[in-house]
DNA sequence: GGATTCATGTAAGAGGTTACATGATTAT
DNA sequence: ATAATCATGTAACCTCTTACATGAATCC
């Protein structure tokens, strides 16, 4: 069974230092909002299974004026998962958009190397993707079946364009200007 | 509020007369099997709740060595409800892929005409949210978030050229072969 | 004086999925 | 013998959404 990505975009959120809730919420809706959406409703709950999993630890913090924060932290066991999550490609082209380029913004946010090495991966499975629909394809005689397998390649195509074009090159970009550590600074 | 579309799916499959549920399966899992799967559950589920909204009527018919068929046929504002659907372009990137190669698929097996036009209707709304992403690029400044709109561009253009060509080109070819009514055909 | 920000949640529901129950019949 | 086909469902669960509750503080 493999997690939702969401769990791990909330993961990635504490690899630069502890956050509370309302704090996450704000990072995503400014650095992901062009990607990624998650509800008040739906991070406190996820973060509330999160803990209970040992990927992550909270902690109430007192305030005078406001409301408590309930500040979390990300494991070792947390970090390894999230870690493991962001080298590995999507295999099925359905959550590929969402994932890869949930995976893209952290290899970016993070300043972490990789990020080619990933693609290179998510094209060679895309390929094989491609391939098997190919295959598919030529095996059917339906006319309609046939449009359909056309329209799934058409899709599988743009992905492995724009992996190979944009992906590529902007990741390089990103990769020649900083260079830094993982698990550095402190909010 | 819209219906999922997975409901229109089983209104379409009554339209050529009644069936039962198991048939229904059977005619979606040999026909549509590349483009969308209902399970047995959900199926019945979804008659159960199309009934008590009236699109569909149903009644028991009884046999000696197999269990009861409980046949389920179209009403008027089943087919109203039906036809509306499928003359309407989809306007969510996200949902294009299932909700309009089902509509292909009924205009395909119900000889209907008007599938040029829901393609042509279709590009004009994904040529506009075409331009609307353009906009929305040229305005943003972080690279991470141009690399987002470049992917989503990709997306939305390969699926204009799929309609361009494809479908347009075949289901003109299907229209011309068979030109059919509506409701004709008993099971 | 009314809206927005800060901050955390609960409850209900939508739209599924997977597993399972039932039980006779027919094909291998 | 056993597996697959016919035929209809229930129950539990999953991921995510929408609406709502709370309550002080600050901006306009």
């Amino acid at each position: 069974m493999e997690k939702p990505s969401t769990e791990y975009i909330l993961l990635g959120s504490l690899m630069q230092g502890p956050r509370h809730g309302y704090e996450i919420m704000q990072f995503l809706d400014s650095a992901l909002k062009a990607a990624w959406r998650v509800s008040s409703s739906q991070l406190y709950a996820l973060m509330k299974r999160m803990e209970k999993e040992k990927l992550l630890e909270s902690s109430l913090e007192l305030q005078v004026t406001r409301p408590s924060k309930r500040v979390f932290k990300i494991t070792e066991r947390g970090k390894k998962s999230f870690l493991a999550w962001l080298a590995s490609p999507t295999d099925h082209v359905r959550d590929f958009r969402l994932e890869f380029i949930g995976k893209l913004f952290f290899y970016h946010k993070l300043s972490l190397e990789g990020a080619l090495e990933l693609i290179e991966a998510q094209i060679q499975v895309l390929d094989g993707i491609r391939q098997r629909i190919l295959k598919e394809k030529r095996e059917e005689s339906d006319p309609f079946n046939i449009l359909v397998y056309d329209f799934k390649l058409e899709t599988v195509k743009g992905q492995i364009r724009w992996l190979s074009r944009s992906a590529k090159v902007d990741m390089t970009k990103v990769n020649r200007r900083n260079k830094g550590s993982v698990s550095g600074g402190k909010r």
